[in-house]
RNA sequence: GGCCUCAUAGUUCAACGGAUAGAAUAGAAGUUUCCUAAACUUUAGAUCCAGGUUCGAUUCCUGGUGAGGCUACCA
């Protein structure tokens, strides 16, 4: 057999035919798998089959069998150049002319490892989903970062992605800013004030709560209970009020509302530019908060909801070892958990494609999703089946949780600010962008800022806490983005070489008759170099769907870094543009080019953009 | 109390049930007349504890210990 076009049928499946062949006839045995593994740095070869889950259905020495299947492997396969056997590990050497031809595949690929979506199944994503009381923080950060990569991870996948998020907009919370602008706020708007309008109207949030507690102490102090007087601190019966009177619609409330959140929205548009993620469809509390009592009808119906005597509407979830959980107040409004069967309803009815969701939310709501999940799967909607809690670490602070209260609350905005100047300070001290205008030195800080904050928070599993020390600012050596970006920046240095110094040198495609780059082989031998190079690439589409199936953006970030690491090991040990063979310098040329562009798409995964110089 | 996560070098992170547990950083020692030294090379250093399942366990199960979270007719 010979593997012709590898894009085909990969070597592993040929592999597994192969064994199974081989097994059978040798020892009369149907194996119902194959187990292989990238052989380790360690062992001469570059694929391995495992022996060892054999021993079940083949009675004998591990090292016997490896070496029967090994003869005959290497005798009926051609891309197999030879093998070992050690312990119950059978390693396989595969030809050079194999990986060639690899590469010969990919070489004229656009996008490879990206799988188009044939449009049918269509998965919306939800994420940042804040409040318009106070500004973006580090939360936040993660949050974005997350579900925009898994958002495009997924699209990457072969997936349609819808981008959402829902923005908390109504509540006692946003009364508490507005009741507070009204009082001390003197007519200051973002104009007046220089302030963006998301931290103008975080201000009047903290200012309620200052005021708030020094009525209650002077509650306390002349003799009334604790509790009591939070309750019936006069500021926050008049925010009850305003809500009270928000939901009646009250011009004037109403109003004051739509200004406030308007300076909100602009301050968050700023943010999410700067941090660079987008959304497809934005859905407001203010106008979903009602939906999902229809289907409280129904449920009830159905019989998975029952009414208890007050009126209240409940779902009995204690066969799924979960608790009772109220879906409807006994005066008939809507809870947490009633919203959000309502937008999910709602989002359908909006992209009737859809298929299924992920939820970009905090671990802390663990139980919550999963009562919501059950809920609608109980109700019978086909997309349920296809619902998923991102559900992601809290990023806590040397101290422990970040307090609004103590100060501690690290803003988006400065830390972004902050990743840039150290990018700024960095890149001065080398100085090799002299010839850089003052506004390309500015975009090349951001990205490369950026670049180091993104990808510290997206390396890490996202169900692990992170802890975030401020004072230990963000790395840009080693395993980080920087670095990831400083490689890429090598390349494309090559690549300008490679054009520049050889005039018409071809560092791209090559005519293949059928246009798909079977012609002739760049080169005929490879170095172990770039033997590991190739291998690499040759699993980014697999991590890609890896990286899909598990909802992680680590995947890609760590493949990244393998990759680059060997790309940088190479870039040291072997000379590219100084080979004197044409046909290698070329090749080495080439290889360079589809490494960078690899490293371009993975990063573009995790929204991390890539410079062409640093 | 009940339920859910997490626990790996000094520190921050890896490891479909597979070989001698990988990196980065901090530490020690090297590499620029050579394609960008934000780089490369060498070196030392870790699986919370006790059982169990398995040919094989950081990974799965049970029980501890430690950290965090949830446990509202709040969102």
């Amino acid at each position: 057999m010979h593997l012709r076009n590898p894009e085909d049928m990969n070597i592993q499946d040929v592999l597994t035919i192969k064994v199974k062949e081989v097994v059978a006839s040798a020892y009369g045995v149907d194996l119902p798998t194959v187990e292989f593994q990238p052989t380790r740095k360690d062992f001469e070869g570059d694929i391995t089959a495992v022996i060892f889950p054999m021993l079940r259905y083949i009675k004998g020495n591990p090292e016997q069998i490896g070496k029967t299947i090994g003869e005959y492997l290497q005798d009926q396969i051609e891309e197999i150049a030879g093998f070992n056997v050690i312990k119950g590990f059978l390693n396989l050497l595969l030809s050079d002319t194999y990986y060639i031809e690899f590469f010969n595949s990919i070489r004229d690929s656009e996008d490879y490892g990206y799988f188009h979506s044939d449009g049918k199944e269509a998965v919306m994503v939800e994420y940042s989903s804040p409040n318009t009381n106070k500004p973006l923080h580090l939360g936040h950060i993660r949050n974005n970062l997350l579900g925009y990569s898994v958002a495009e991870i997924l699209r990457a996948s072969g997936k349609k992605v819808y981008k959402t998020q829902i923005i908390n907009d109504r509540g006692i919370h946003i009364c508490k800013s507005m009741l507070a602008w009204q009082r001390f706020g003197e007519g200051e708007t973002p104009e007046s004030s220089g302030l963006k309008g998301d931290k103008l109207v975080g201000n009047y949030y903290v200012a309620f709560d200052k005021a708030y507690k020094e009525e209650v102490d002077a509650l306390v102090a002349s003799g009334q209970p604790k509790a009591e007087a939070e309750k019936e601190a006069p500021l926050l019966l008049e925010a009850q009020d305003m809500l009270r009177k928000w939901e009646a619609g009250d011009a004037a409330v109403v109003s004051l509302w739509e200004t406030m959140n308007k300076w909100v929205y602009k301050g968050f548009e700023e943010t999410y530019a700067s941090l660079g993620v987008d959304f497809d469809k934005l859905y407001y509390e203010s106008i979903t908060y009602l939906l999902g009592k229809a289907v409280v009808d129904e449920g009830l119906k159905k019989g998975v909801f029952y009414k208890k005597e007050d009126g209240s509407v409940w779902i009995d979830l204690t066969e799924e070892g979960l608790d009772e959980k109220i879906v409807l107040r006994s005066d008939g409004t809507a809870v947490y958990m009633t919203q959000d069967i309502g937008t999910a309803l709602q989002r359908v009815k909006d992209f009737p494609d859809i298929d299924g969701m992920v939820y970009t939310v905090g671990n802390e709501q663990d139980y919550h999703f999963r009562v919501l999940f059950l809920i609608l799967k109980k109700l019978g909607f086909s997309w349920a089946r296809h619902l998923f809690h991102l559900s992601y670490g809290m990023v806590d602070l040397p101290g422990g949780k970040m307090k609004s209260r103590e100060g501690t609350v690290v803003d988006a905005d400065d830390l972004i600010a902050e990743m840039t100047q150290t990018a700024a300070a960095i890149s001065e001290e080398l100085g090799k962008l002299e010839d850089f205008s003052e506004k390309e030195k500015q975009e090349l800080y951001h990205m490369i800022g950026l670049g180091a904050l993104k990808y510290y928070i997206l390396k890490v599993d996202p169900k692990k806490r992170i802890l975030f020390d401020p004072e230990e600012s963000v790395d840009f050596q080693g395993n980080t983005g920087p670095f990831i970006q400083y490689t890429y920046a090598r390349i494309q240095s090559i690549l300008r070489k490679a054009t520049s110094d050889m005039g018409s040198f071809n560092t791209g495609h090559s005519a293949g008759a059928d246009g798909r780059g079977k012609g002739e082989l760049p080169v005929s031998e490879l170095h172990s170099k770039e033997k590991e190079l190739l291998k690499l690439l040759q699993v980014y589409p697999e991590t890609v769907q890896l990286a899909a199936e598990s909802y992680s953006p680590a995947i890609i970030a760590n493949y990244t870094y393998d990759l680059v690491k060997e790309f940088n090991s190479f870039y040291q040990q072997v000379s590219i543009l100084g080979e004197n063979e044409d046909s290698v310098r070329m090749f080495r040329v080439q290889l360079s080019g589809k490494v960078g562009e690899v490293i371009r798409s993975a990063f573009r995964l995790l929204g991390i953009e890539v410079p062409d110089r640093m």
